[in-house]
DNA sequence: ACCCAGCATTTACATATGTAAAGAAAACTA
DNA sequence: TAGTTTTCTTTACATATGTAAATGCTGGGT
């Protein structure tokens, strides 16, 4: 467990204390690739810490269509956050792309623990503080770039993720086509 | 300093002590139309909570292009609130559109208060989560709705806003030109 | 009441990207 | 290894949206 003790004494100390406690409410899961670990229109209780593997978080419109919002890799948390803090369904789906080992634990235990332990709060506000700061990033690049732009920051933030996925996951995340993709390719190693 | 208060506590509840504490960080402030609350290339320091008025959030990209990213209309929190808590230089400018009528309050000072007030980091939690679904709804429906369908959302999101402030506003906020904007009002009507 | 500046709409054209389908390449599987 | 499936690229065409410029509208200031 001490990936995940660090994980988190990086975002916001941790008492000794209050991981002896924190410690217990975690299980060891794995995922085959396909699986989910998050199903759209459920409401999340689970949340986990990926070990290794990759699981695409994406969200499907109402013709069915398929956007890829995000991919987890090796030593980053997983889970519909949203539906977790909100309690509402979740509009998310997180699949494995890969065979994942993962460590999960109860939403709810953990915020039962929050009374008692004020570096848990302030950890979970640091680590919203976080998502909130990635994403604001990601929105500006999606309304301010070009697909190519988009295409070279995904490189870059996802090393060596691209020989392990297929083109389309990659397409959907850059919103673009697999078509479109291809072209940009294209063009790329022309120039 | 009621409306404040009323604000946060729907959030997260606050004792009567640490709101006594609290209320004293706030100052009134007012801006005039086209004045800026938030710069970018700045550090933010200050927060604000808008009593009455209209601000924009928004970025330049390199070639200066302009991006709406958000309305802030009365009762609500503004701020860079990215860089607030990240303590990076905001990539954010917030504009006001008519006069505004606020009240600010210093970040660091707020924070300040936490470690002897845990109602108030539980309030900062509990903003950043909901700032977190807010952004995530957002991202949702600039990737996966049309534009048309996105100016039926602000409409409903920002109802009267439409006649307060001009086109071109809406379209940045829209993710297009105020070309489509006018092509899209046209089909609208006919339809 | 008039005028001007700012704003909205329209037009014509250019371009990026989508759709559908076919072909090529790569990755599995028996 | 051969065969099957999956993935990637390419082509031809359609469409949404952008750019630039002209026109039209309107409300605030003097």
């Amino acid at each position: 467990m001490k990936d995940i003790y660090d994980y988190f004494n990086a975002i916001s100390p941790i008492n000794k204390a209050t991981w002896e406690v924190l410690k217990n409410i975690f299980n060891e899961h794995s995922l085959k690739k396909g699986e989910y670990f998050v199903k759209e229109n459920e409401i999340a209780k689970k949340f986990g810490y990926l070990r290794s593997g990759v699981i695409r978080a994406f969200y499907r419109n109402n013709k069915g269509a398929e956007y890829n919002k995000h991919f987890f890799v090796q030593n980053s948390m997983v889970g519909g956050y949203s539906s977790l803090v909100s309690q509402q369904p979740n509009k998310i789906n997180q699949q494995a792309l890969t065979d994942c080992e993962l460590v999960i634990g109860d939403f709810n235990e953990l915020t039962s623990l929050l009374d008692k332990h004020q570096d848990l709060e302030r950890l979970l506000r640091k680590i919203a503080e976080g998502y909130f700061v990635d994403k604001e990033k990601r929105e500006v690049d999606i309304v301010l770039l070009e697909a190519n732009e988009r295409y070279a920051i995904f490189q870059k933030e996802y090393p060596q993720l691209e020989q392990l996925i297929p083109q389309y996951h990659i397409a959907s995340y850059l919103g673009i086509t697999p078509t479109q993709l291809s072209r940009i390719r294209r063009y790329n190693t022309k120039a």
